[in-house]
DNA sequence: AGGCCATCTGCTCATTCGAGCAAAGCCGTG
DNA sequence: CACGGCTTTGCTCGAATGAGCAGATGGCCT
């Protein structure tokens, strides 16, 4: 497009979108037939010069999940919109809201849910609407008792899933990770916490979150790790958890011995698994939902729009 | 609008504007007639969910040069949008290309134009292509002589649009402000001095700028102000300066005395002016170009969006 | 100069859209 | 339960728009 055209595209755009005014009209008052005024407004879409935005707290942008779908083989994604938020925590905000949204309108309805626990599952759990579903049962699929702050939240999360669907809740009495292998052992080997374990690996679908490796982690707060073990991960190449277990950028497992010592179920039984969404958004969890996306470790991503621009052009 | 609707016609909105799918498809998609989805659109529309930008430098907002000229009675308003701009300056490089795209489409062509200086108008002059008019002369409005700092900047400003347009530039050999009346009265008198100021007084249209009152004033700049003479001023009440003179947020001058040693047209000429343009844009200039369109010395007002908006604002 | 290819222009026609209207649904009231 | 006002729904019809095409235009090479 030349100069002059696109100086007339630009007028014809802010007449035609401003001020309303038909394509004819625009010809006339711009000195060109009605036709080349379709002509420059198509042409100044095509040259991005016109952005729309959809400024609204349930808007996803389409185009990106089409694209997550083909680019990372996924089944499904869910893009929120990042217009118009006015804080980091708002992206987190909105996409637990399409994972809300994303679960009521499940289908078929699982009759078993397998979900995870943080801040972001914790945000989920309580913008799922009273009767979202009727009958689904909930599983934790890892540890979560926590050992300082905000205790008992890991356990809300689930009960709150299930309690809004009037179904039961099956938590997962211990602890994330364990300090020695034969306690792990030993709470494994408890016919609660087994039965517990093997309920999860039935989950019809699995609902989950992943933590960046940064020192605002969950598992720091819960005292489960030391900012030094955190950085000792960090040098391997950890990028941050899923249910628990720290993975890098390729969505392996960086500490073998950590890992083993981590309660819940393993990162190949949750790629074995047929349904299996996670949630995922906000600038610190870019590095996370890379590796979450390229390892498959999830079927379906639910994020926002920085992260989904992120992991397209970082391919 | 309820929640459902409006869920709905965000979904609506997706669907027409990201996927380009027509109303009826969209109908089928989320099981409504077509029509529901038109009133779905028009609702979305006016909630102002939808949010549509021309994103180009050379963009303006019609709807605020409409309110503009209503709002102060001006005769004509020039507003560049902001959408996309990366730094500050790049709002003054945007105003001054519509000053002179502006100054370029005016018709009748001005044979003699009265202009100001400063960084604003050496951009306009800059900006303006060559053969812009044919055979338009360009007088200086305002003493401008620099005593230290990039030197002729004044005169090249003036020399650039007249050359540009075929034309002679009358330049004022003067500073802007003399320390003493007696001084400003002998070089009023200098026969050179005067036929230039005779001849501005004379100019069919005349395009200035404003400065803001602060220290990075070109005042201070070009060492016709100290500091604290300045801020001696904003205690009087100055928001800026326009040709030289500081005014008040009424456009009042503020300190007559200062204004009795200042060389060049008066205020009071320029507001009798039929053909008055102020190119005054950038968030330092909000006070000063409220100034000027409130009181009445410019007939035309080219800004750019957030100017605009918090003049409109704030009446 | 003449001819050729690529682009641009203005048109026809079919599709899409929006204004306005009558009928249907909804709600509170007597 | 019947009634009257109010909103919502589905429709008709004409205006607005986009796709596709034939002819015009213009640069460019021979």
């Amino acid at each position: 497009m030349n100069e002059i055209d696109e100086l007339l595209a630009i007028r014809a755009a802010e007449l035609y979108f401003e001020e309303d005014k038909t394509q004819d009209e625009i010809g006339q008052i711009l000195n060109v037939t009605r036709w080349k005024v379709g002509r420059l407004l198509s042409a100044a879409k095509s040259s991005g010069f016109i952005r729309i935005e959809i400024v609204h707290p349930r808007a996803r942008r389409l185009q990106l999940e089409r694209r997550l779908r083909e680019t990372f083989g996924l089944e499904d994604a869910v893009v929120v919109s990042n217009a118009g938020i006015s804080s980091q925590d708002e992206i987190q905000i909105r996409a637990a809201q399409a994972a809300a949204d994303y679960l009521t309108a499940l289908r078929p309805v699982p009759r078993l849910l397998g979900v995870s626990w943080g801040r972001t599952m914790h945000e989920v759990s309580s913008r799922l609407k009273n009767g979202w579903a009727s009958g689904v049962n909930v599983v934790q699929m890892n540890g979560g008792v926590s050992l300082n702050k905000r205790p008992g939240t890991a356990a809300a999360t689930a009960m709150n899933i299930a309690q809004k669907a009037g179904g039961q809740a099956a938590l997962l009495p211990s602890p994330a990770i364990l300090e020695r292998l034969e306690t792990k052992h030993a709470i494994e080997s408890d016919r609660v916490v087994a039965a517990v374990l093997e309920m999860a690996r039935n989950a019809k679908a699995f609902l989950f979150s992943a933590g960046q490796a940064d020192h605002d982690s969950a598992h720091i707060e819960s005292g489960y790790l030391s900012p030094s073990e955190l950085d000792e991960l960090v040098r391997k190449g950890a990028v941050g958890d899923v249910i628990g277990r720290y993975i890098d950028s390729d969505g392996n497992i960086v500490d073998s011995a950590l890992n083993e010592r981590t309660i819940g179920m393993g990162l190949d039984e949750l790629r074995a698994a047929s349904n299996t969404i996670a949630v995922v958004a906000g600038p610190m969890k870019h590095a996370v939902a890379g590796a979450l996306a390229r390892s498959g470790l999830c079927k379906t991503l639910i994020t926002d729009e920085g992260t989904a621009i992120a992991l397209l052009d970082g391919e």
